[in-house]
DNA sequence: CTGCACAACTTGTCTATACAACAGAAGCAG
DNA sequence: CTGCTTCTGTTGTATAGACAAGTTGTGCAG
């Protein structure tokens, strides 16, 4: 590849650093101008769209805001917002290294709740389907998933085996995730979350509401349940991740 | 601009609806090839600099994953992982259109606890800066602000006046943030907790705990207790995302 | 002084080309 | 058959140029 300067750093990553080293010198300020993209390409010797995808990077990792016709900003503190990734149950027992597991207590139809009927946008007291499964990590009951699917779009929901794929398996293979919400709460189990979670009834619990939507509109609505003491969300925010491309 | 076809649809935008509503449709499965930068840029009679666009934002997004040398492929649907966005009480507040407050309990220097000490770096019991919040939404006790601070990277901390700006701005000013990390969890609150934000003793709380970097090194360590009963997180994930750039 | 046209500068899109780095297949020498 | 080289196709980086589109200030006509 073409380099900066015989040492092995990539052209548009060395202005990246230069800018984001004066950024957090506090030398550029909050919404201070920095330099345009001709500046950038005539100091470092480069060219436009060189300069171009090193202001284009940083504008996208939230360190910079741009404006056409105006000119190239450094963004306000406050914006850098945390992203806390949310993963699905199995995926997060796996990358502990533990074993999950999964059982299926109850899989049936019943009459649409007035909460579940708004989110999935059906009418009240129609016919939906439900299942509710314990998840185990390594045997040790961790959360208790309720889930409410939309039987237009998912009309064979109930004859699936969910002891041996999880609803969020199939239903991302029948109908493609293309966009979810999330609430996060803290809860005091119910009587029926202690019993299946193990649990006391004074246990506080994290409960995640997930809606998921494919093409067609609103898929599925679930209660995921998790005891408090079991189980914690981590995430991780750095404003100065270098290498967008090529990981 | 230059458009791809008199409607006003911009030629990179084009190329990428057209592959995600392959991906979408389950026309192009997971781990499936896509077309070449060479081939779509001879499909959509582009510039191959032009498709490339296409293929790098659609990995930025999640929704492909290349590798040099080989090709672009299909992202598989479990690496659509949530983001859920975590934003500072003051913020959080205020974008509800509610009035925030803060009233600051303790300002002090005491001896540093082991799990503090550990997160920040510190030895134990040497003095650490402890400033204990309560944040109001509409004179509504709703989060319990409970910091430690680094006195090496922030020796005037208690000199200031946390009534009329919070530690995170105060901090964000003299420290800015690099990088951070938070756990999320359900607990119940302590004696202590259910004083300053006037809550029963079995009701559960989220609790965040949050631990800032600046450029040298960690900053502040934190735990934020909020009452379960009037606060949730909310999170968003929206896959097919079209404008990346110009927002 | 007011209002309009224009110029200067900025970011946004797109092209055409070149070379580098990497992976995998093909082909050849042993 | 084994191991090596070569070739081909892919993505990654970089360049130089062109035009589009938006913003802001300048200067001129009224």
């Amino acid at each position: 590849m073409q380099r900066s300067n015989d040492s092995g750093t990539l052209k548009f990553v060395a202005i990246k650093e230069f800018i984001l080293s004066q950024v957090e010198t506090g030398n550029w300020p909050e919404h201070s101008r920095v330099p345009s993209e001709n500046e950038l390409s005539e100091q470092f010797a480069v060219s436009r769209m060189t300069a171009r995808r090193a202001l284009q990077e940083l504008t996208e990792q939230g360190v910079l805001y741009r404006t056409q016709g105006v000119g190239s900003f450094v963004a306000s503190p406050k914006s850098q917002s945390a992203l806390l990734e949310i993963r699905n149950i199995a995926d997060e027992i796996q990358a502990r290294g533990h074993f999950h597991s999964a059982q299926l207590v109850q899989l049936t139809s019943l009459p649409c709740p007035t909460v579940v009927a708004s989110a999935l946008g059906l009418i009240r007291n129609e016919p939906v389907f439900f299942s509710l499964i314990v998840h185990y990590d390594n045997q040790t009951p961790l959360q208790l998933e309720a889930r409410y699917v939309n039987p237009h779009r998912v009309p064979l929901y109930l004859q699936q085996d969910f002891n041996s794929q999880t609803p969020h398996e199939y239903l991302s293979a029948v109908a493609p995730l293309t966009e979810a919400d999330h609430i996060i709460e803290a809860v005091l189990a119910d009587e029926f979350t202690c019993k299946h979670l193990k649990i006391g009834p004074t246990e506080p619990c994290l409960r995640l509401t997930r809606r998921t939507f494919s093409r067609d509109g609103a898929v599925s609505f679930a209660y995921l349940t998790s005891a408090g003491s079991r189980y914690r969300l981590g995430g991780h925010l750095n404003i100065n991740t270098r290498p967008t491309t090529a990981n």
